[in-house]
RNA sequence: GGGCAGUUAGCUCAGUUGGUAGAGCAUCGCCUUCACACGGCGGGGGUCACAGGUUCAAGUCCUGUACUGCCCACCA
């Protein structure tokens, strides 16, 4: 007997034994040189200040099982590690772990800061890696990246440099969206819109010619001091006579034209709207197409300025109940009235984000997104395709890049302006004087990068572009990008843009965009919420294979994944069932691996049927895969593994372990060759348990255990491919559970050895079940069988009819007939429903004609089966009845039946 | 306002090119069978949201309706 396994499978020993023999060996570290297929994915990067969540666990699985998968399909795979720098975050977590010690950024100065985020950084920012490692993820360790490490860095200065040479970098005055808490600009997609409940003022503006007023709305009074126009729609008959004229800014008294536009919505408010140039994007559009004054009244603080008259130094809070006061003392608020409209909010911490005027550094995503859109799907191919639609429509409507932020935490941008004459210089490495005036006086820029920029880089910078490195050559671009849809203009359409530009080629061949987690009642988990699950708090629990078997499983193309706890729990006793069945399998192998036998040449239906399982299972499996389908991959894994190898196969061999040398012999070649097959198929989805299982079965004498997260996907095996064999194996199986079904509906204890009469439909059938006798009497439990058509049958049986055989089970004396009668009257109602249903269609003029013969034959078939299968029903029945008859209710009862 | 999903057994979900609905969990009954009670065997449970249409045949294709969810968006 081989060495045995421990009782209980214990996922955090054997978890943390086999990250260390895959660390330490490198296991993961490919050899740009190497043979193969190159095959490359870049992790999507979390943030340094995170902890992993959900998401993560599900996106790293699913990677993991990919990766794994190539490996195995002897591709050359390199998977790189890393963090993203996360400006904004991190510079929030360290601001608030100063405030803390009573301290601000400010009071340490830029220099100081920085490097205490650094430090902030080396000391944290390891756990998220260790907890990449606990997911079981197959990284390459020795390329770790960090979005700010210095070769990433030159990346960064490289691609900004070209881009402004190129004019797709500029520098300018516009209106941004400002996040007052965070002080800094956001890009448009970091702003979240979110529905509130806010009023609409309706104000009245004094016209400039005292003949009246012209009344606007507006949702945000405190701009008033701001405006510098009132437009109505060129076609407004109501305001005809107005346009040209002018109004009075309500309380203030300042003159501005009315103007007409027909951007203005005639049906919403009044139709007259005020124009605010610096505080509202569309506003901003007017102002710069009618060339009206750009009057800031609300600085970057959310205070208002001096140009905001008598409100100057009001917060904008505070500002707009005064203004609302003044302009109802002076009589000019005609209505307020409730409206539901979207806020913005900044999507990091969640204020209320203010349009505002400033000077930022914006690319060109304008000019950028065209080639992006048209490499989908000729290069690169999206999956689910429901996210094309999406994709080409925030390409059509993007408008420039806003990158500039303006804090402290990432990528100085690479600019300097000379004091002595103003030039802008901008270049990767700090100049030394002015190539203007060669003044030494040279101030860099204070921003930094939009995070997302240097993001954009990720599948070129971190294969060392842009140096001319081997793994650029080989592996970009990448094969595969897995992510979160959420991620998908923020991240995977700006490294389109930025691959196809600087590289050439798009960064990957395939997109696979996977679900978001949800909690069990379909909400999105948060940590406010308090309903997210803890990947590392569930690993701890049930394992990590558990874990990655249950996100597997309900990873189908294209939905939610709703996740709770129970079905963790549920999948850790798959995990279970295999190391049982791995147990199984040791205490019935030799200590060396079983002489081989010729695989294509055994002639026992159960290996047969098993090894033509196999088969199939492995090409499944295989294009799941390849195609993206994880769920189909791990229900094939988990049928097989149960329902076929666990409940039938180890049953069947059990008499074989038994039996005579050639027979075991057989019997233990065969199980240890597809328990190890069933080892390389379920290793990507749930690498540690199977790991571990195979280092422990028997090898061959004087060969050593080899790792199996390198062991080659098993290879086809056309010969064992036996369609015929296995269905006979089937009719096999479909007879015992006919027996096992009587006994348990007529109450017979299942430790009942019953006899069981088999009347075959014909010779051939005769010869299989005899020749499979021994494996019927044990799955049947019986004490004897007969294989007779001519056998004579106790009237007083349970029957059924398999594919025309007769299962007769004798009830000698009395079990409860009656329960028989009504099971044999249950299954007989069955067999004539579809039957009555197979004849219509047969005699359903247009399906004879119109169906294709294929079908019309096959409907034949189950016609005559269904025929003969109710026809010997009923014989079998009237024989019952009669017995039941003659018998009586009072014959003692021979066979044990359940209390 | 636009776009995209979803609606199938009590719950969570599968269902590939149209051919008489599947799984897991839950439930019910039986079983201390020597890998596993995180187990074994067997059973019950669905007019596939609704209304039309195409077809010999629709959960599957088309149209519309109703809910649910998500994304995008400049009605102030």
């Amino acid at each position: 007997m081989a060495e045995t396994l421990p009782k209980g499978y214990e996922p955090q020993d054997v978890e943390t034994r086999w990250r260390k023999h895959w660390e330490e060996n490198k296991t993961f570290t490919p050899d740009p040189e190497a043979p193969g297929e190159p095959y490359a994915i870049v992790i999507p990067p979390p943030n340094v200040t995170g902890a992993l969540h959900i998401g993560h666990a599900l996106n790293l699985t699913l990677i993991d099982v990919l990766c794994r998968h190539a490996r195995q399909k002897g591709k050359n795979v390199l998977w790189i590690p890393g963090t993203d720098h996360a400006g904004i975050s991190t510079q929030h977590v360290v601001e608030r772990a100063l405030a803390k010690e009573g301290k601000n950024r400010r009071d340490l100065g830029r220099t100081a800061f920085v490097e205490r985020v650094w430090a902030w950084r080396d000391e944290y920012g390891h756990r998220i890696l260790d907890q990449i490692s606990a997911m079981g993820a197959s990284v390459d360790w020795t390329r770790l990246r960090f979005t700010m490490d210095e070769g990433l860095s030159a990346a960064v200065r490289k691609v900004f440099v070209r881009l402004y040479q190129e004019g797709l970098i500029y520098k300018g005055k516009y209106i941004i969206n400002w996040c007052s808490r965070c002080h800094t600009a956001l890009a448009d997609d970091e702003v979240e819109h979110e529905p509130h409940r806010g009023q609409l003022w309706k104000v009245r503006y004094p016209l400039g010619d005292g003949t009246g007023h012209i009344t606007v709305a507006t949702t945000r009074p405190e701009t008033i001091p701001g405006d510098t126009a009132v437009c109505v729609h060129p076609e407004d008959e109501r305001y005809a006579s107005l346009i040209g004229k002018t109004a009075l800014v309500p309380v203030l008294g300042r003159e501005i034209p009315i103007i007409a536009d027909s951007y203005v919505d005639r049906e919403f408010g009044t139709g007259a709207l005020k124009v605010t140039p610096c505080h509202d994007h569309n506003d901003w559009n007017l102002g710069q197409k009618h060339h009206l004054e750009f009057l800031q009244v609300i600085d970057e603080n959310g205070v208002m300025t001096d140009d905001a008259g008598s409100y100057a130094g009001l917060s904008k809070d505070a500002c707009r109940q005064k203004i609302v006061d003044d302009i109802q003392a002076a009589g000019l608020l005609e209505d307020v009235e409730e409206l539901d409209h979207a806020v913005g909010h900044c999507y990091r911490c969640h204020t209320v984000v203010e349009p505002h005027v400033s000077t930022q550094w914006f690319v060109a995503a304008t000019k950028l997104a065209p080639v992006a859109r048209e490499a989908v799907p000729a290069l690169t191919q999206i999956f689910p395709e429901t996210w094309l639609k999406t994709y080409y429509h925030w390409l059509d409507t993007i408008r420039d890049w806003c990158i500039s932020r303006q804090i402290w935490w990432g990528h100085r941008i690479p600019a300097w302006t000379c004091k002595d004459c103003g030039e802008l210089i901008v270049a990767e490495q700090a100049p030394e004087t002015c190539p203007q005036c060669a003044g030494h006086n040279l101030k860099q820029e204070e921003d930094v990068l939009d995070t997302w920029f240097s993001s954009a880089l990720w599948p070129f910078s971190t294969l060392g572009w842009p140096e001319n490195t081997r793994d650029v050559q080989r592996w970009y671009p990448t094969t595969v990008l897995v992510t979160g849809f959420d991620i998908l203009f923020f991240w995977v359409a700006r490294m389109m843009m930025m691959g196809l530009h600087f590289m050439g080629k798009p960064p990957f061949g395939h997109v696979y965009l996977h679900a978001l987690v949800r909690d069990a009642q379909g909400h999105k988990m948060s940590k406010s919420a308090g309903n997210g699950i803890d990947p590392r708090e569930m690993i701890a629990k049930y394992g990590c294979d558990a874990l990655r078997f249950t996100l597997t499983a309900f990873a189908a193309m294209g939905r939610d994944i709703r996740l709770s706890e129970d079905r963790i729990e549920g999948y850790r006793h798959f995990i279970n069932k295999l190391w049982n069945a791995a147990r199984f399998a040791l205490m019935n192998l030799p200590e060396n691996a079983p002489r081989p036998v010729n695989l294509e040449t055994v002639s026992e239906l159960h290996h047969q049927w098993l090894l033509h399982r196999l088969e199939m299972v492995k090409c499944d499996m295989d294009r799941a895969l390849e195609e993206y389908r994880f769920n189909d991959a791990a229900q094939l894994g988990y049928k097989f593994l149960w329902n076929e190898f666990c409940d039938w196969y180890l049953e069947l061999i059990k008499p074989d372990m038994q039996s005579d040398d050639r027979r075991r012999n057989t019997a233990q070649y065969v199980l240890w060759l597809s328990l190890r097959e069933i080892l390389v198929l379920l290793h990507p989805i749930i690498p540690f348990v199977t790991a571990e299982i195979w280092a422990a079965l028997p090898v061959p004498a004087g060969s050593t255990a080899t790792d199996l997260a390198l062991e080659p996907y098993p290879r086809q095996r056309p010969a064992c491919q036996r369609p015929t064999e296995a269905a006979h194996m089937e009719f096999l199986q479909n007879t015992i559970v006919a027996v096992r079904t009587i006994k348990a509906e007529l109450g017979i204890s299942p430790g009942h050895k019953a006899s069981l009469i088999l009347h075959p439909v014909d010779a051939a059938q005769n010869a299989l079940l005899e020749e499979n006798r021994s494996c019927i009497v044990t799955l049947a439990r019986l004490e004897t069988l007969t294989i007779d058509a001519t056998a004579p049958a106790p009237r007083a049986s349970a029957s059924a009819v398999v594919d025309g055989c007769q299962v007769i089970v004798p009830l000698k004396g009395m079990v409860d007939l009656h329960a028989e009668l009504a099971r044999l009257d249950k299954e007989l109602a069955k067999v004539e429903n579809d039957l009555v249903l197979t004849n219509k269609k047969l005699h359903n003029e247009s399906f004879m004609s119109r169906a294709p013969a294929d079908v019309v034959n096959r409907e034949r078939e189950r016609a005559e089966k269904l025929l003969d299968a109710k026809d010997k029903m009923l014989k079998l029945r009237a024989r019952f009845a009669e017995a039941l008859e003659d018998d009586g209710q009072s014959s003692s009862c021979e066979v044990p039946q359940k209390p």
